[in-house]
DNA sequence: TCTACATATTCGCTTAGGCGAATGCAATGG
DNA sequence: CCATTGCATTCGCCTAAGCGAATATGTAGA
């Protein structure tokens, strides 16, 4: 029901004029627009190859839920992230663009987030949380992540 | 006078860490933002391998002269392009950013844009231009653009 | 159904940045 | 030194978007 949106955003983008070249350009820019925050990158970093939740999001970056659920409706609205219901939670996840420059823009900049100081403090984070997360009182129950091939096999 | 602004900014914030990591994700962030306007991408891309003097930008792209300096100042702020003054006319060219990630980027956008309809459409405009540049009113005695390697080998 | 919890959305405010119109400024030529 | 040319900058207006605070929505469990 959230992921959805996006995709039919898409749908209806596409008959704007066949899909074609019409939103090349403008893909384009949307899809700079969308990596030129520092907090979306953040996001994008965290999920790199992995399904995660918003609770660790707003742990691990220690952002308020809101702002963080902003930007996630951002990267939704843009395709860049589809959403995943499991009971009370949500996932979000990386998803790939339909255009082939984004695709790999997006490829490309993941690989440098990875590679990045920052970034990897983000993910040492994540790693230690997901690991033991009774240890955070916010994230007593919380679900831990899966990967991206983990979903794909048995869900 | 011009080129300078943007260079002694990038010296200035070369103090703030030692110019080492500190601006790594920062200085992405600009180059995301600066490449998430269509106006920008097309300038960028007439530019390309070449120097271009502003009034090819105008006659070329058809739009208002100051929205065009505005956008070449913008590009100039953040270290993407640098101007040099012959005379009455300045040139812009494009200048790889000193960071590695941001370079590449840039490399690839580029390249992307030369592929891309519009974008040829814009840069065959601007050949014409340059090989009949009488023929245009607003270009009569306006210098024909040079290639970086011209530039390099005899300015 | 009532409650608690996880997340999403809205509101009010503030800032960045886009544009058109007008103006400023540097360089050349008379 | 004055006018013209080429470009840059400023101003006023408008929109996109970020944030904190408050509130709404969806889900599970008692």
């Amino acid at each position: 029901m959230f992921g959805e949106h996006a995709y039919a955003e898409q749908l209806l983008r596409g008959q704007g004029i066949a899909m074609g070249e019409k939103g090349a350009v403008a893909e384009m820019e949307n899809l700079f627009q969308a990596l030129g925050d520092r907090t979306r990158l953040r996001l994008l970093n965290l999920m790199g190859d992995q399904e995660v939740c918003v609770c660790y999001f707003v742990e691990i970056l220690d952002i308020p839920q809101p702002t963080i659920s902003r930007h996630l409706a951002y990267l939704r609205r843009n395709g860049i992230v589809a959403a995943r219901r499991e009971g009370k939670w949500m996932h979000y996840r990386i998803a790939a663009p339909a255009n082939d420059h984004a695709h790999r823009l997006l490829s490309d900049t993941l690989r440098w987030l990875a590679s990045d100081k920052q970034m990897q403090r983000d993910r040492s984070r994540l790693t230690a949380a997901c690991c033991a997360p009774q240890k955070f009182v916010t994230l007593q129950s919380a679900p831990v992540p899966k990967t991206l091939a983990e979903l794909a096999i048995g869900k």
